[in-house]
DNA sequence: TAAAAATACTCCATAGGTATTTTAT
DNA sequence: ATAAAATACCTATGGAGTATTTTTA
């Protein structure tokens, strides 16, 4: 295995991700013939197949996964190695590649970019918007350098920089304005409008309402904060939003905002990265502006 | 840094060790022109120099230095992705690379070869005679797999398989046969003969001999075991030799051998390999082998 | 027969060679 | 003046594209 190229090693992990080689071969931006071939050079030059051709998916050998595992390291240590140098010449420049979840990014990033746009001409932010596991995921294979998540979330290999806390407020049709704030066993009674499955602030709002696991519970889901609202708006039910997205989604329906006795219900909002990436310390300037944005959100 | 190749590595990592653009080169088998290209491409992609050409020499910047580490490490990753191939097919086949000390080598590696050559055919084996320090530095370099030295070594990072042990017998000009073996203590006013710096085997012979570190020694060196016999054959003072290379070294100078009294001076001889190669299981398929080759030498 | 991978061929980008120039002591 | 690296220029290998065939459920 004298002639093994990186981009051969690229090209396995995208097939062995993919399990297809067109679908592969497109990720890589080559044609699927290129692949066929390359992966074909690989196996010969090893000597041993890397993948069980069936003519409905391409799956690894088991000699091929514990291949892969090694080889998802390297490529993550090569890629490091790139950062590295911009890591060198510190100050903020370049392509930072940030992860923000939806219940976050609409009311945090306008800021951001700004602040980002004034200050740091020189960097060149991309967001990716998705829910935690997929940040996590994008995270450990390189494909984004930090992610802004609600915390904790204790996963290994990572470094958890916890930036500020909010207070979660409850949503009610305008007509209810002037009735108490319930306690959180009061929640139950009413109906309860919810993230749908996936976004770690539901269960965030569903721990604070203390719904057993499994409970039934009389409420509909929605795909974001903005649609709840609307649905409060027109009466549907109540829901519970961070105190961020007050501002921005309360504005166009006829709701009320009420804030709960204490203990109040919070959630963490902070930064999470690879504790390997060598772009760590540009990465804690970045917390640093991320977290000023967020003191200075409209209360 | 998105066409980073690994050839760009490894010729960053000749480079880096040679500190010269023309022997790197011939080291790689590329011109030095060539190796200058890639070079140059390579800190353009990083957009930081990693060497500061002196007319002198070639060094590598901080930043470089970092650079050359991590480097280091994916090249040795990728060198084990070819091994695992192999690994996987098990059963002793392909290039082994072993590093013999030159205490052992011509005495165990007659036999050992013969050995391969009756029942491992497909096995293609290297040998590389030098001194202990530099196998280490081989081996962690993966230039070799592994090595046949005396133990312990308490090498980190290196697994150490001790495998038989010998006594050290001394060597007297023929003409004191009848003479009593000395003690230790009795060593010291005899002139006695050791192999030159470097040699672990000088050390074991010392520290017999309770030598103070540093301590003025009525003796002479020679640079093998060969050459210390034929001293001591022509009168010139006493020397120690493993018992491996008593029937090789004795049968042609008119030397007697004496074995000491309890306790006896002996060495340990094992082999070492990198914790993580993945050739780990051949490794100890081998250790095997050169354990009964050690066995049946004649004594 | 249809979907997907492998093969055939053609082409061009680029790694590498030789000859030469530049650089710094 | 000399040793060594950089540049210029040319060549050839091999990676990638398009068109096509083979494979198997």
């Amino acid at each position: 295995m004298k002639n093994l190229t990186l981009k051969q090693l690229r090209y396995f992990e995208a097939l062995s991700r993919h399990g297809h080689f067109g679908r592969a071969a497109e990720v890589c931006s080559i044609s699927q013939p290129a692949l066929s071939v390359q992966i074909k050079e690989l196996e010969q030059g090893l000597g041993t197949p890397l993948f069980e051709r069936g003519p409905r998916h391409v799956r690894l050998t088991a000699f091929g996964e514990d291949w892969a595992l090694r080889v998802r390291e390297i490529l993550r240590a090569v890629d490091d190695l790139g950062d590295m140098a911009r890591a060198a010449q510190d100050g903020l420049s370049g392509r930072l590649r940030l992860g923000v979840i939806p219940t976050i990014a609409p009311y945090l990033l306008p800021g951001l970019i700004a602040h980002l746009d004034r200050t740091h001409a020189e960097l060149d932010l991309h967001v990716r918007e998705t829910m935690t596991p997929r940040l996590i995921e994008e995270l450990a294979r390189g494909q984004i350098d930090a992610a802004i998540v609600a915390l904790p979330l204790n996963e290994p290999g990572f470094e958890e920089v916890p930036l500020f806390d909010e207070p979660l407020m409850l949503v009610r049709p305008e007509t209810e304005k002037d009735r108490p704030v319930p306690t959180p066993e009061g929640l139950r009674d009413l109906r309860l409008l919810l993230l749908e499955e996936g976004h770690c602030f539901r269960d965030q709002a569903l721990s604070f309402c203390q719904f057993g696991a499994g409970a039934t519970r009389d409420g509909l889901d929605g795909t974001s904060l903005s649609t709840l609202v609307q649905m409060v708006g027109s009466g549907i039910g109540v829901t519970l939003i961070p105190q961020m997205a007050v501002p921005v989604e309360t504005r166009s329906a006829p709701v009320c905002v009420g804030q709960f006795a204490e203990p109040q219900p919070r959630r963490t909002v902070g930064m999470i990265w690879r504790k390997t990436n060598p772009l760590r310390g540009q990465l804690r300037q970045v917390a640093d502006i991320v977290l000023e944005v967020g003191r200075s959100l409209p209360r």
